[in-house]
DNA sequence: CGACTCATGTAATATGTTACATGATTAA
DNA sequence: TTAATCATGTAACATATTACATGAGTCG
């Protein structure tokens, strides 16, 4: 899948700039394109290029010009191809657990500083991204169904995070446990 | 952080060929580079450069000649001060809630169905990890308590499949019990 | 005999990030 | 007056994936 997708489906709800588009997605836990300006604006003039979308520009007083795109029926039926198809796995980094696997060389309270630092971080996190979440989250609402499936997208993001302190702080115990032998 | 630092890592152990490099990383579920031979290769050259690896080519007869790494006294100063990092936040890539995020125009049934197809796949993913956990996963165990970090660190990687099936199945009970509003 | 593993590497392509360039309006 | 927001885009670089190229040995 690809951030051609994720534009088709914003712009399925309502015709959208790529300005617009890039705030959306940098303010989404889950489109994971950070906002990128570059690959918003190039994926743009690439789906117009397939009739997916159209884009016409406003020009405005005192005001810069937008280039507003709107879904076309091609573009609707690709979406929705892509709905339709199969559901990728997840793909988790976490460059955390790789700097534990080599641990070893540090004492025990040294590791058990970094799993803390973790769990702290992680926390700072999920209390940000539950705070964005009540002040008010990108989610469409055009029927009870559409908001029930959000809520359902928004309590995964939270749940990971949940999953990963629960996960921090049994680590803590059982390596706070173990004699220190480092080397 | 880099697949430098993993190398660093995995070559503080024991010396490796880019090739052994290669089967470890594509094997483990968390050094997420794939076993990726050109980004080995390189990284490779690139470490022995900075003079944090030394390579030393073994010709054997009846065999391919193998380049064999080991780590130096430079790069075992490099890892640790690594290590001592603070500690980066997990990036998840799930393009299924994006998927999800605009299954507002299918019917009830289709979504459940990819939610269903969703869990399917995690479960698979999930018993398969497992399977290779029990059949031996690379993980060095000079000491008690390097065998514990290890533990925490594949048990990070259940656990991860774990909240994702959780969270399917719950999805799958809040979007069934929700009247086909589809457009 | 054909497929697989061992072993090194390169090339082409795709994707992602950071910074730059421009310029008007608005709010502190 | 300085910073932020609105709005478009490009350039340079970093990272990642897939495929190609080569060649010997082993296993069925």
């Amino acid at each position: 899948m690809s951030i051609s997708h994720a534009i088709l489906g914003l712009l399925s709800v309502e015709p959208m700039t790529g300005y617009d588009l890039k705030k959306v997605m940098q303010e989404s836990p889950f489109m994971h394109w950070s906002g990128n300006n570059n690959q918003i604006y190039k994926a743009l003039v690439e789906l117009a290029g397939k009739g997916y979308v159209q884009g016409e520009v406003k020009h405005r007083e005192s005001a810069p010009s937008k280039k507003v795109y709107t879904i076309t029926k091609e573009g609707l039926v690709e979406l929705k191809c892509w709905l339709l198809s199969a559901p990728e796995t997840p793909e988790m980094k976490k460059p955390f657990l790789v700097q534990l696997a080599w641990s070893h060389q540090l004492e025990t309270r040294e590791i058990l500083a970094l799993l803390e630092a973790y769990r702290q971080e992680i926390a700072v996190q999920m209390a940000m991204e539950q705070a964005k979440q009540k002040k008010g989250r990108y989610a469409p609402a055009r029927t009870a169904r559409e908001t029930a499936i959000w809520n359902v997208i928004y309590g995964n993001v939270l749940r990971s995070y949940s999953a990963e302190l629960d996960w921090a702080s049994s680590a803590i115990e059982t390596i706070g446990g173990m004699k220190d032998e480092s080397v």
